[in-house]
DNA sequence: TATGAATGAGCATTCATTCAT
DNA sequence: AATGAATGAATGCTCATTCAT
């Protein structure tokens, strides 16, 4: 018998290598040479995992995409407090989240041209946008009826933030995101998000 | 006599040409022979304006950050008028900005392993900060000393509307765009923007 | 007690699914993984019963070569009978036949390159010319002295014909076939081969 | 203006070249890399003159079965001396013959999972058949009506022979193949073919 | 200025083969 | 005996770039 393998681990694996390469070089030095270096396997290996570059891509924009929605507070946490953390959640405020940040940039310029990719990314977002939508109806920051544009100001609130942090990393050390991101919370719900 | 042809006006040709092969297939499309047959030139055309594909990237890259602050209203509008002209110029209403959207975003994963890039890339942001925040001051929003960050919050309000609108461009429609800047700006100012 | 195996009859098995691979799909296509999925094996398999990929080939080629030679009529048919038996047996009569036929024509351009096939391919020709040159002799065609040029000529009416129904299968059906060999042998030899 | 070349000599030299390492060490050897160097050319050079490989094989199959049609004698020679000389040329009697006999032999094996090249090398076939069928008529042969059965019983006879020295190159230097076909026709034909 | 032939490095991918299990 | 993970050297092909014309 073979040697076992966790096949979904060793996927992992493989686009977080990815994905440091993408954030640390551009997506056209995301060759499958430079991932398979970056983690120490050579080129055959990820042949077993991955079907060809174009798979190996997907699967990782979409654990990026899939990052944004995975460091959440627990269920037990106050309405406010889960609020505010998924939001900070989409803030580049660390090297890990900063990756994602630049991988979902990427995968977008990219799925203009790649249906498959366009409606991941889609989803995501939508997904994303009804959980912060449920959030705000269980804090009291909206009804039903009006969840969805109060989700919008919301998302909007954080990524107007993240994209000038992404563009220019000097001006925004993590905690003026954090500072930024409140004061903006505040302003527009006319409350603090204790 | 030789042929006279206007160079600057070929180099924006051929970044224009670039930028539409980006938009429409990603960077990694975006090769020198596709570049090249996307303005109908051949491949050597372009070594006669560009060193090497660096370079070529580069100035698209730029073109693109530029576009931002290129459809500005005369200095005869009002300040409000100027300001509200800019932060709707930072959104993605029309395939042209859409396009250039795009390339920003690719020249932002892309400026991470290239120090000469991120400082463009930087700079114009910070510019575009600067522009933003003195027409603050002109339009009675804010003082010398708190310029910056309401220039933040309201390039913010913008950027968090263009990147939702990026990632699902089917939500999100011109005059969707349009009212709910509208709508973040009034909270955020308290007042309308004329 | 570990799990007994015909060890030939395995090798035989696979060498029979190189041929239909090879027959198929070209010698290009006989690669380790395809042969293996033909028979439904491993690639792991194939290693336990040839030690690489030449081995396979030149026993495939061999199968093929010795494939003319195995369908003869009992020794108790008359010499006529088992003359033209063997001389049939050489056209691409059924898909058995054609593939075997098709194998043996890429050997024979292989065996430029590879002194082990070309022996072998000579021998297996040589013995060929040999069995049809006792059966003349037995038959009454010919002596001792001329079997020689006599079983290369009864081999070249049934190979001029085998190569014909290779390059225009739809020109030459089974009954075709038969019937111009009937034809040229007598003919050739001024009587009927009863 | 850029070196000006001639497209279609410059094919000829390219599958000349894949024709030699055809012949030299088998279909599988015949490698862009490889067909390169035989010419003393870059890969990238084979690029501009052929799509892909397989467009490389294709002319080159097709340029193999072209040969045997292409070293007939002048129409003015008498109808059993152009017989007898496209009979002839059918034969491997030289290293060139012999080179596009054994790439023929390689086709004929990709043929079967290739309808294109199958196409080609039918026509090729029925093509010469008929050539050899007009020259039969003109002969005295045959007349028309029986003009196909009697080109296929000659074309069986050149073709068997040279099966056989194909198979067992030692055993037919260029005089035996000669003298043997002259026989054969003799005896099939009733005649000398002058 | 413009062409397109040529270069040769680099790409994704597939291959035969090895080997621990 | 059989598996399938791993290797690393091909493979076909594309690339940016150079250069004679």
């Amino acid at each position: 018998m073979p040697k076992v393998i966790d096949v979904q681990q060793r996927r992992t694996e493989i686009t977080e290598a990815a994905t440091r390469v993408i954030a640390r070089a551009g997506i056209e030095a995301a060759t499958m040479r430079e991932v398979a270096a970056e983690g120490g396997w050579t080129t055959g290996v990820l042949a077993h995992y991955f079907t060809d570059k174009r798979e190996l891509l997907l699967a990782t924009f979409q654990a990026s995409l899939a990052q944004r929605r995975s460091l959440r507070p627990p269920a037990t946490a106050s309405a406010d407090a889960r609020l505010r953390s998924s939001l900070e959640g989409a803030l580049p405020l660390d090297e890990s989240r900063r990756r994602h940040w630049l991988v979902t940039l990427a995968s977008c310029t990219q799925a203009s041209g790649d249906a498959e990719l366009a409606t991941a990314q889609q989803d995501a977002y939508r997904e994303f946008r009804e959980h912060v939508g449920r959030l705000g109806i269980e804090a009291g920051l909206c009804t039903e009826s009006d969840a969805r544009p109060t989700a919008e100001r919301l998302i909007g609130l954080a990524d107007g933030i993240a994209i000038q942090a992404l563009f220019d990393p000097g001006s925004w050390p993590a905690h003026r995101q954090l500072s930024t991101l409140h004061v903006a919370l505040r302003t527009a719900l006319g409350r603090e998000l204790s």
